[in-house]
RNA sequence: UCCCCGAUGGCUCAAUCGGCAGAGCGGGUGACUGUUAAUCACUAGGUUGGCGGUUCAAGUCCGUCUCGGGGAGCCA
């Protein structure tokens, strides 16, 4: 079945004889001796606009075609007289491949709120607003994907099933096929619990310890009742492992990272991005060519202290060295002294996981989270304790069984190096490169808490 | 999970002190037009989120549940 994409069709040069376009009806205009229909197929934002003459077999073949039909039309491309668009196609036969009933069908011409097309997440693909999203979701995916291959990472795959219980990245999702009823793990499936993944950290550390650079980048869940427009009980993460890298090398990854994959759908997505520009926030463009601009600010943890004791804001929570970072210190941070993206790095060891790597005062470990205004903490990280005896000691401070950890400990007694990685929330990098401000619009098909229709 | 605010036609919202449920858009019908979220006329469309309570009377007051929005916590 020979079509050309609407895409395609209008970046077209001269005119064309004969040309195919399928897609959906997203208006029809009717006249007494012709219709408009405006066509558009999900490869780019615009509509491809189709004059169907009265007399003709095409409009026999349209029918009661109208919003939300599916068509495949074909016919002359020919420049158009009217004003709005340089093509048009002058349509000499239609199919109709499925009518949309019009009493209802859901989606009018008009502004949906985001929050009704939520509710029909089957059908806003079919939006300007949400086909614009999952494009830009699409062509980000890809940015990752080049830029990782462009710095000699491998692609890995880290199970989604796992059954270690001490990862402690945050409340995890049982996995069974037992009766109801029947409780006894051992006669479970994996005779042992199973839960789906809250991160593929760990393995991938193993992956790096052989493969020397790798990157995960999947699906991720978190049983937390979060309740936000930030969070998520399923979504995607990219999580880069490297070996023979410090904190510092982590910081430049990932600083490389987001610049380029921001860089690049500007680039291959402009009409996409015009889009959220124009409609969704007004400032898009201009934040996202910022964040290009200069490199981002770097700030140790102690000092990050040390400008929010001194900068003489009130907050509603104290700040002082071995307290977490609030959301409203980091917006601050981020939005206020920096007003560009920061790094903030070597954080007190009492407020971090045992595997990030113990500095030399003995009191901070090199983690480093990075802030970016509007998103908040977008990427969290750190350099790996490499030490065999600094990690045993580490886990068992926190009151954990080493054998827990057999294996992950193995990476430390057979060959250890230096190694640094981070996670990166893929929605948030969407949501910062969209402007859109709910997570539950960049996926779609979200899970939050008592939502899982679709 | 906590605090605050919401839920009225398919959608977006009105409805004053507790007193006859309305509009715009969308839909249908017709007219008109190289139209552009077309335009004009007519028209249909409601168990006011669920359950319970107060009252002569509840969209409106009270309780509770569900869902949504804003903020917080947890984090990516």
């Amino acid at each position: 079945m020979k079509r050309t994409l609407i895409m395609q069709a209008l970046a077209m040069t001269e005119p064309q004889n004969t040309i195919t376009v399928c897609g959906w009806v997203r208006t029809r205009r009717d006249a007494k001796e012709f219709s408009f229909i405006e066509l558009n197929d999900g490869s780019c934002l615009a509509n491809i606009q189709c004059i169907v003459d009265a007399d003709t077999p095409a409009f026999a073949g349209m029918g009661e075609a109208n919003t939300g039909a599916g068509l495949r039309v074909t016919g002359q491309l020919v420049p158009s007289p009217g004003k709005g668009q340089q093509w048009e196609i002058r349509a000499s036969s239609i199919e109709v491949y499925g009518l949309a009933d019009q009493e209802s069908f859901p989606l009018q011409k008009k502004r949906h709120s985001d929050e009704f097309l939520r509710s029909i997440a089957h059908l806003r693909p079919r939006t300007n607003k949400y086909g614009a999203a999952f494009r830009i979701r699409a062509e980000a995916a890809r940015a990752v994907h080049d830029y990782f291959y462009g710095q000699g990472f491998h692609y890995v795959h880290t199970p989604i099933l796992t059954g270690s219980d001490c990862e402690g990245a945050g409340e995890m999702f049982r996995v069974t096929n037992l009766p109801a009823g029947e409780t006894a793990v051992e006669k479970d499936f994996f005779g042992k619990a199973a839960n789906l993944t809250v991160s593929g950290q760990l393995e991938a550390e193993a992956l790096a310890m052989g493969l020397g650079r790798v990157y995960t980048f999947g699906p991720t869940f978190r049983a937390e009742n979060s309740n936000t427009p930030r969070h998520a009980a399923e979504f995607w993460m990219i999580e880069p492992e490297m070996a023979f890298a410090d904190l510092h090398d982590l910081m430049d990854l990932g600083e490389g990272l987001t610049c380029f994959v921001v860089k690049q759908v500007l680039e291959r997505c402009a009409q996409d991005i015009a889009l959220f520009n124009n409609f969704v926030d007004k400032g898009l463009c201009q934040r996202l060519n910022a964040l290009l601009a200069k490199p981002f600010a770097r700030v140790a943890y102690r000092e990050a202290v040390a400008i929010l004791q001194q900068c003489g804001k009130k907050f509603e929570y104290p700040v002082s060295f071995g307290t977490d970072l609030q959301t409203e210190h980091e917006r601050y941070l981020a939005e206020e002294h920096f007003k560009q993206p920061v790094m903030v790095y070597d954080y007190p060891k009492s407020i971090k996981a045992f595997y990030m790597r113990m500095n030399d005062d003995n009191e901070t470990v090199a983690a480093v989270d990075v802030l970016v205004p509007g998103i908040g903490e977008l990427i969290g990280g750190s350099q790996r304790e490499e030490r065999m005896d600094v990690l045993v000691q580490r886990i068992t401070e926190l009151g954990q069984n080493p054998e827990d950890y057999w294996w992950y400990l193995d990476l430390r007694r057979y060959g250890s190096v230096p190694h640094a990685g981070f996670g990166l929330g893929f929605e948030r990098l969407l949501m910062l490169l969209t402007g859109i401000s709910n997570i539950r619009d960049v996926i779609p098909f979200p899970r939050t808490p008592g939502n899982i229709e679709f």
